[in-house]
DNA sequence: ATATTTCCCATGATATCCCAAATTATCCCA
DNA sequence: TGGGATAATTTGGGATATCATGGGAAATAT
């Protein structure tokens, strides 16, 4: 499973031009995936990711009540997505639009979390990754146990065999 | 079953590259896993690991709810992670970030711990060592607290190694 | 026509590759 | 058990490739 991970800063020249990290396009054109940008529900910033997750987004979609506000809710993701074109140096265009919504300037900050990454102003990340680790450090790390069956993260040398 | 075990203590070279230790390679080389690094939330270290564990937090925030502070923490994790990319010889490359994470300068310290392994300033982690022994004198054996939300060791009935 | 976007190439910075030296560990035989 | 030879590992440096970035020119749209 390739996956969007690390973080990456990269500059907004002046005609609006932001290079993508290599690794993300490397994990796209693996996959052969166009890439969607979409403004994030819940945070100012931008959510980056392939067509099978905008593809989840309608499945979710269709399986809810349609009256519903969740539904109306995972619709604005949907309105807000575009497809990126980049350019022969990896490079996309952020619309007006996306840079005052996540209050870019000059630099973006790439987030890799997993299966999507996002897009921030690279101050505001930051004070964000400072309030987790400060958090992780008074409340301690969360669970990992989630799934059934799975297993929290586990340091001990007892472990009896390796799964894979 | 093959662990990260003892500690090893490395140059940083002036290009900023580090010997990955021989026996660690070779647990990773025999279960054929690249290796990850990331930003330790509890502690000013770096933790390595194979993919698996990288997997388990990308599958926990998927189950999770994604507006909760946990899923904010994991995410801090993966946004921390690389994939490290070993040279012939079995260098990798520390970027800025995680030197200046963990504080080091001319030397690293491996220390293997298991499942996963640890990086740290050499003196720094003599100094908790240290700390860590005359704690045990004075109290007993401390109760392994490697992060919240662990399991008592898995006393499952098919453990095959007795275990001294 | 004018502004914007797209394509193409140039450049500097940095990571990667490849080979060699130095160091440390392992082996073998006396 | 010791000591020297041999192999494995770590470290260093130069050459090469990759990547982010910038700018000009062509294409497209307003």
């Amino acid at each position: 499973m390739d996956l969007f991970l690390s973080t990456f800063e990269n500059r907004i020249d002046r005609k609006g031009r932001l290079s993508v990290p290599a690794p993300f396009r490397a994990v796209l054109e693996r996959r052969r995936d166009p890439l969607y940008l979409f403004k994030s529900l819940t945070e100012p910033c931008l959510e980056g990711c392939g067509p099978e997750r905008i593809g989840q987004i309608v499945d979710a979609i269709d399986s809810m009540d349609s009256l519903s506000e969740e539904v109306a809710t995972l619709q604005t993701m949907l309105s807000s997505a575009q497809e990126m074109k980049l350019d022969g140096e990896g490079r996309i265009m952020l619309s007006a639009d996306f840079i005052t919504f996540a209050e870019l300037d000059d630099m973006a900050l790439y987030a890799g979390i997993g299966r999507s990454f996002q897009i921030w102003l690279p101050a505001r990340y930051r004070s964000r990754e400072t309030e987790a680790r400060t958090r992780a450090k008074r409340e301690g790390l969360p669970s990992l146990r989630l799934g059934a069956g799975r297993r929290p993260p586990d340091e001990s040398p007892s472990d009896p065999g390796g799964r894979r």
